[in-house]
DNA sequence: ATTCGCTTTTGATTTGGGTCAAATGCTGCT
DNA sequence: AGCAGCATTTGACCCAAATCAAAAGCGAAT
């Protein structure tokens, strides 16, 4: 839904990040009080995004990180020729923008699928801290090494599994990030249509469709629209892991 | 072919990066002598790597950096029940091993293609001098910011190009990279099997094979065996670019 | 020079997912 | 409430790439 901080978009509001319940995914866990107090002062601002809205866009200039205090992200690249990818999906407590740091410039889409919140992480201030301040250095190192191997396993998916498969991983992996985060880990509320899923799996809007379908058929699936429950998680664990049988 | 530094392996040998041809790849542009120096310092060793070893496993303890001096290398993940994922071919210049950062365990094995000689770097002096040195702070997540970058390009690839539009995307992707160092623009030695083109690539052994064949008789390339001279450039660039016509 | 491996090519056939099309269901807007 | 515009589902058909199979080429080892 809206945000209650939409209004205060003008105003750039200090954030406290000792009081986020985001911090834990965030920030690293060995800070002492001065450090987190240093790393929070760094976060000058938040900013709102609409659900439709970008965040940053492909050929703009890179300036800032940004943490997800709340709400739902695509990422997206966009090749000359009109060829769309989705890369990830992102929600709070995950950082996004890393992309941009290669060039200066960024060369994805962030698009909100939901009103989102973002901490505003100016990237020298980042960097600056991270001098000083070795845990900080080493948490930005595994963020974007853990990014590194979230798209290595992608490509996996995108190489060698079976249309059946790789929406059963997505699944898998969607509700686990959510569980991370206390949510459950049997039901999700879909933020993004047939259509982008399949950008993500390298399938077409039809194909997910129809694989949500057979899911449900086979009983391991509710869905009804966007929200999904899942009756049967073994049963996708073992789709994902068990290479087709010849 | 064989390296002449393999029978110093023993001998930790004290590099000069000012000496070294592949400066201009591993290290940022703009660096004093002092600093130079204390980079210099960093490499302890060299190691050479024989075809077909591995450079490191997944599940080995994650210690350093490699910075490629010569050779060629894949790098491949391996899920649970066997699949196997080529995620990237990695030569001279290139750096590799930071997927190990994430959790201090690599989770891909790097496989020497050719027989490789790789500058070590101890990561936990990287990040300390890095705190010293901006430059070399900034470049290093430049390095990790372009790996990111590059992956979410073979996600575009693997998600949605057809057969020809991924093997002309790997052929120009890989003659710009040696074009880069010196080697010719339209003749490559590959150093990979069909197979494991294809692993990258998303396609089965015969789909390359019959790609090339393909080209070949279109007059794009010329292929005997692993030596292809690339006669058409530009009808490549089209087939990249140029989404399919419906 | 010969043999044994592996790699590569090529052909025949199958098939999973794409494409095209139409109907239905939501959601937001006036 | 009713309408317009998407999103989703489902069906029928098609095609690009996978699979299965066999032959040929090449390289390393004896």
């Amino acid at each position: 839904m809206s945000s209650v901080n939409t209004f205060k978009q003008p105003y750039p509001l200090k954030v406290a990040c000792a009081q986020c319940n985001m911090r834990g995914f965030c920030l690293p866990a060995d800070l002492n009080l001065d450090e987190l107090h240093r790393i929070s002062s760094v976060i000058s601002v938040q900013r709102s995004i609409k659900r439709g809205e970008t965040l940053y866009r492909n050929g703009e200039k890179f300036t800032n990180l940004y943490a997800i205090r709340t709400g739902f992200f695509k990422i997206r690249i966009t090749s000359e020729d009109g060829r769309e990818q989705v890369t990830g999906f992102q929600m709070a407590g995950e950082m996004i923008g890393m992309d941009g740091i290669m060039n200066d410039h960024h060369n994805c889409d962030a698009v909100a699928l939901e009103d989102a919140d973002v901490c505003v992480l100016p990237f020298h201030l980042v960097e600056k801290l991270s001098r000083d301040i070795g845990a900080l250095q080493h948490h930005v190192h595994k963020i974007m090494s853990r990014e590194i191997v979230r798209e290595h396993g992608v490509m996996l998916l995108l190489g060698s599994m079976r249309a059946e498969e790789r929406l059963a991983a997505f699944l898998l992996n969607l509700v686990e990030r959510l569980h991370d985060r206390g949510f459950s880990k049997t039901e999700v509320n879909l933020r993004m249509t047939r259509e982008e899923i399949g950008s993500y799996l390298g399938l077409k809007l039809e194909t997910v469709s129809r694989t949500f379908s057979k899911f449900m058929e086979d009983g391991i699936l509710e869905v009804h629209q966007r929200h999904v429950r899942i009756i049967n998680a073994d049963a996708l664990t073992l789709l994902v892991n068990h290479e087709k049988c010849h």
